[in-house]
DNA sequence: ATTATCTATAGATCTATAGATAATGC
DNA sequence: ATTATCTATAGATCTATAGATAATGC
């Protein structure tokens, strides 16, 4: 039943990818240890020896999370001509809306992450400021300052559109949250 | 133990009330009907003879909530003889991010009522409905089209902001979300 | 006679721990 | 000898139901 070191590294690795994703679909309080370790193709015997507890795993699977995003905001900018709007664009789309459990972990778990420890809020706080740089960089230096405080606005734009279009039964509304919050973000950028 | 038809119906309310209130706080996941019985006066038993199941209450409890907030806003508005500028500055004050269980539903339960049943985000988008038409009503109609438009990119920017405040642990982090999708609400008023 | 609430409980699930097992690592 | 994972279980909690009780409403 023993595995290798590499093997138990590999699984622990594992079960923290597919936390992130099942916490982000159920919520923390919606998805118990043992789906969780189910997901990982393991019982849930073993999560004891991998984590001090249900909170610890909540604390590493947001980190990991957050870091994702952060990657995939990056990668996308990196990739387009236009980097902000391919950001833009990207999060403010019905296919964003509708994969939550590879989406923004913001908009997955905001208000979730508000009730959680501090040990799983820090996390949270460390991909904020790591998405608020790349929009600060992204930003449209010419004639305008305070780049930094227009980073925290069209994040808070964004997620609150996510957010409230997952919410929206009436998919004409659902739809119209998105494309009011990718003008508007637009407009924030170049005003 | 039997109590007279308007106690039992006054005792129905209170449970309402009491559970828009603790959802808030603890989620819909985060709290037991045991507790919430209690938090009415009463006993987990007699639960069933007044609603259908969890589900039914949640529904319930989000109806009144959304309602309760949406009268607040108007409220507020009717109150100050700068009716945009008084909700803005209520909403994304300090005073809303830390009375998580009187203030918004959208930004105490916005990525869990996602979760919800078809029952329980239906009031959710009936009272989204009646947050923007409030917005729309006290936005300046000058020079500026698409009032309907603009009214969706603020509630997000609005909810996505206090939900974030709520999280980041870092107090001037925080402060500086808030201020800073004030300062951009104002912006697209009177844009 | 009806019924709102109570106590009690069924049956499922939750987090966490204990002890057995079998493969690794020395 | 150590240890990663397994099965099994403790003890708490969850939603929902059953039956008793005592006051209302006819």
């Amino acid at each position: 039943m023993r595995v290798s070191r590499s093997q138990a590294e590999q699984n622990r690795q594992t079960v923290i990818d597919v936390a992130s994703r099942l916490f982000r679909e159920h919520g923390f309080d919606g998805i118990g240890l043992k789906d969780l370790m189910k997901g990982a193709g393991l019982t849930q015997g073993a999560f004891y020896k991998q984590f001090e507890s249900k909170d610890d795993l909540a604390a590493q699977a947001s980190r990991r999370a957050m870091e994702h995003a952060t990657r995939r905001w990056s990668a996308v900018a990196a990739g387009s001509p236009d980097p902000l709007e391919a950001v833009i664009g990207l999060y403010l789309s019905t296919g964003h809306r509708e994969e939550k459990m590879e989406g923004c972990p913001l908009a997955a778990l905001g208000s979730d992450a508000a009730r959680q420890s501090e040990k799983v809020r820090g996390p949270f706080q460390d991909g904020i400021a790591a998405h608020l740089e790349i929009l600060d960089e992204l930003m449209p230096r010419a004639e305008s300052p305070g780049t930094q405080r227009k980073a925290m606005a069209m994040l808070s734009l964004m997620v609150g559109a996510v957010t409230i279009s997952r919410i929206v039964r009436d998919e004409e509304m659902s739809r119209d949250f998105l494309d009011a919050a990718a003008g508007e973000a637009r407009r924030i950028a170049t005003s």
